[in-house]
RNA sequence: CGGGGUAUAGCGCAGUUGGUAGCGCGCGUCGUUCGGGACGACGAGGUCCCGGGUUCGAGUCCCGGUACCCCGACCA
């Protein structure tokens, strides 16, 4: 891609009214744009990024069995009202109304609309287990937006659900996800650990948070430095591990992904029933996991950053290495060379830029690695990781090499 | 929804006692620069958030709205 073309454009003055560093370098990099409160366009910098971290969940639900599929977004009221969540739920639906004056809401997770679509489809045990996940626009009238893109109004999120026979085979999937969740984080270059939380207005038995330790964040969770419990201080109210009895510390984290045992409560509200090995009828049981892909983005972007700017982790970088040209005619060659050898690259080709802004904006941007070519590389490139400031002249098969 | 703030050029801001709007960045043209956000000259760019009111005159004072941000409660 040549820079010359791409749609962004950076600033060096962080926006007014940003707080948190994710939101101040998502907007500097020219990542995101704010259309109002609580909701922002991802530019094509972030729209990459948020590709990549797309393709890591799908393939981590689809590893762990999910079938994707899609459901839609406007969710009649009868529906909702068959689980009383019409009214109930927090934060309250976006409700809008079609031309017959019919309410629907748009959809900000998806229990009631895949409880009547599986009672439709399950009739017996032989139908179970199953597992379900779609990667769609939610739609959360939160009291209050903060952050940038950690609490909006409309994000994409992963949502799977599981359904069982019996509470014996949703624990087992549950901790299929458990660890699936897990890898997605690593693969994504943060640490998260996952904590015992409440489950919220979308109830169930048991949950757990997958946290982010950083400053922005807005939960406050309690960690064992002994034994790595942990757990949000929604529920855990001790200073004492309760494991270990180690003292506990209190850490600032985000929360990043959130999975839940749901058990029957839907299943039961919904009749959504399966006739069991005797012919008896049984609700079935429920799991739902979840993920939001634009507040995992701006994690990243508080867990891994610097003064000059952000510092995308190999994984989710909107490209594979950044090359600046200070000398067009050699940098060509380069860039020719790396893209036929299937490299992502981004090539900053502009000749009215100096040398200076070429760096500074690179640093901002983020890419892992950057590549430099200029009268002083000889038939050579210098390469440079965004993390540390180690430099080095390779030729250009080598870059292909390591890259 | 309760409390606190802000709103002036694309962005960040200044604007004195009420006298008809300016700075920095960015943008355009030309020239000089060219390895860490270069410099000069010229230039374009305004519903001073909206609606009323006071006044000879309102960015500025008064009243009423709206939007956005922060703290609280809730969430991926």
């Amino acid at each position: 891609m040549l820079q010359s073309n791409l749609f962004y454009k950076t600033t060096k003055q962080p926006p007014k009214d940003a707080e948190t560093i994710s939101h101040k370098l998502l907007v500097q990099a020219g990542f995101i744009d704010q259309l109002a409160a609580g909701i922002y366009t991802l530019l094509p910098l972030a729209f990459r990024v948020y590709k990549k971290i797309e393709d890591i969940i799908r393939d981590e639900m689809n590893k762990a069995s999910g079938q994707e599929f899609s459901m839609p977004t406007l969710q009649p009221k009868k529906l909702w009202q068959e689980t009383g969540r019409w009214n109930t739920i927090d934060p309250p639906l976006f409700i809008t109304k079609d031309r017959h004056k019919k309410e629907l809401a748009l959809g900000p997770t998806h229990e009631e609309v895949i409880t009547k679509l599986v009672r439709e489809h399950v009739s017996s045990y032989k139908n179970l287990p199953l597992y379900l996940y779609q990667i769609q626009n939610k739609f959360r009238n939160e009291m209050r937006s903060t952050g940038g893109l950690l609490r909006v109004r409309e994000f994409m999120m992963k949502d799977l659900y599981s359904f069982h026979t019996d509470e014996k085979d949703l624990d087992k999937y549950y901790n299929i996800m458990l660890r699936a969740y897990q890898s997605i984080y690593k693969r994504c270059g943060v640490k998260a650990v996952n904590v015992e939380a409440s489950s919220g207005s979308i109830g169930g038995e048991e949950s757990q948070e997958f946290m982010v330790l950083a400053e922005n964040g807005e939960d406050t969770i309690k960690l064992c430095q002994k034994c790595g419990y942990a757990g949000n201080i929604e529920i855990v109210k001790v200073k004492i591990c309760p494991k270990c009895r180690a003292k506990l510390d209190k850490k600032k984290a985000i929360e990043a992904g959130h999975i839940f045992k749901l058990g029957t409560m839907y299943s039961e509200k919904m009749k959504a029933l399966y006739k069991d090995i005797n012919g008896n009828n049984k609700p079935i049981v429920m799991g739902c996991y979840g993920i939001g892909l634009g507040r995992l983005l701006a994690t990243i972007v508080e867990a891994s950053n610097d003064e000059k700017g952000i510092i995308w982790p190999k994984e989710v970088a909107p490209f594979q290495a950044h090359l600046i040209s200070l000398d067009n005619k050699k940098a060509q060659a380069v860039y020719s060379k790396l893209t036929g050898a299937g490299i992502d690259v981004l090539y900053d080709d502009r000749e009215d830029v100096s040398a200076g802004q070429k760096f500074a904006e690179a640093d901002l941007i983020g890419i892992p690695t950057r590549l430099v070519v200029s009268d002083k590389t000889g038939d050579r490139v210098e390469i440079k990781n965004r993390d540390n400031k180690k430099t080095e002249l390779i030729s250009p098969e080598e870059i292909i090499k390591k890259l």
